[in-house]
DNA sequence: CGCCCGGTTGACTATGGTCAATACGTGTGG
DNA sequence: CCACACGTATTGACCATAGTCAACCGGGCG
């Protein structure tokens, strides 16, 4: 469960300016990096159970997790999408709510949740910035309500792939303009409990998406996108950019 | 738009206690104190359109309040319900990418945003607080995002009542015991637009949990359960009290 | 009195779910 | 090298749940 990786520097650390330690000086990294270790996890492997005590807070370094919520009768609801730079945990609680699972490979930087409130308490900017991610994080939980609630299920699949693009986009630096290529590790089962349907109609609505030119598949995990604006069109929102997310 | 009200003192505030004041000391409450007002709306006014500036953050004295998006073909879909004590706003942002809108009479006690924002900096209590506040909403966004996913129609509204007289019992201290009424100021469509659903069918839906003894209507906007228990039994959660909000 | 708003109920429909057969790709073992 | 199995994805036939459209009810207010 986990092995312990070569160590990176906070410096060079790829998510170093997005993560909850983007607002630290280089006094308060070296709190950070004293504390801090990681951790990988295979693709398809269990990173907490629902209710399990977690003694650490993390934050995704590469690869996509996911957090889901499981009902008595094994429907499942996928309530997050972990990529590199998002946070795990909650402090001020040991038990995690969800499970949370890698879904692919995935390299955590962690820290011990006991030292980390300390620092926290003592550094306002660890804590100005997860407040901050935290409130995106609501916008996008709310942003996802919206989806789950009122959308149809060829709304749904163009909205989840908009929403990759933009994240994509955002990490890399790169344009939302001609060709875009999405990678979505996720089965179709996974994309089904995010949106709230069933892997038959998550299959579907991709097929047809295909028939009609919106979108283009490089094998099964792999969308390429020709125009943008068109699958935006066909997420029911707003086409003028105006977006929350 | 919302007239001056009589000022309250924060000592004897009903929601001083739950509020993003819960954890300022005496002095920093004077602080508050010196840049708050109060400002009340009507059951049904617009509090701030989505895409407004909002010159203020405030938090809800009484009365409910509601954030909705919705969609340029006119769905909509409500993704917060705010009760007494919530916070509305989100410091570091001028506009809400809600509507905001008064359900019932509220009453609410504004910070205009620059002051507050320079305030947090300077009293981390206030910040903790509002993270620590900021993180249960994300939670019950989950939980929202579980329910509109994959809930049956009746699930939901069963959802709907449990989740608003557990909220009702923790304001109140009341036990979830016994005889427990349950005052819902929302219409049939407003619930429709919090569930994902149309008022045609709530308004089956309640009617058949009426006729199933699981509800009583006193009224049309008044629940009356006789055994909470088995309400929870139609939520599809667990039974065991395990519940996250 | 009559209108309007919110709510209820009914008849019919459509979207997405269920169940089942089939396809595809990759790794294993003969 | 091929055969097979397993996990994942696609497609089809049928069905159920919730949506649509419409009629009607009842209370409050001008």
């Amino acid at each position: 469960m986990g092995q312990i990786a070569l160590d990176i520097h906070c410096e060079e650390c790829p998510i170093r300016h997005r993560a909850v330690c983007a607002k630290c000086d280089s006094d308060e990294l070296e709190q950070l990096e004293a504390i801090k270790y990681y951790r990988n996890y295979e693709a398809g492997q269990s990173i907490c159970w629902a209710g399990d005590d977690m003694e650490f807070v993390a934050s995704v370094v590469s690869g996509v997790a996911s957090l889901t919520q499981t009902m008595e009768d094994g429907r499942t609801q996928m309530v997050g999408l972990l990529l590199p730079s998002d946070f795990i945990g909650r402090p001020g609680r040991q038990q995690s709510p969800y499970d949370v699972t890698a879904v692919s490979d995935v390299t955590l930087c962690c820290f011990r949740r006991k030292p980390f409130e300390q620092l926290m308490h003592r550094t306002p900017h660890v804590a100005e910035r997860l407040l901050d991610m935290t409130l995106d994080e609501l916008d996008a939980a709310r942003e996802w309500m919206l989806i789950l609630g009122r959308k149809t299920a060829r709304e749904k699949i163009a909205s989840l792939l908009t929403i990759i693009a933009r994240r994509e986009s955002q990490i890399g630096m790169l344009p939302l303009t001609g060709q875009i290529n999405i990678n979505l590790p996720l089965t179709r089962e996974s994309m089904a409990d995010y949106l709230g349907l069933t892997l038959e109609t998550v299959s579907r609505q991709i097929s047809a998406l295909k028939k009609d030119g919106v979108i283009h598949l490089d094998g099964k995990r792999r969308f390429r996108i020709e125009d943008f604006q068109a699958l935006v069109a066909e997420t029911g929102d707003d086409t003028d950019g105006g977006m929350i997310a």
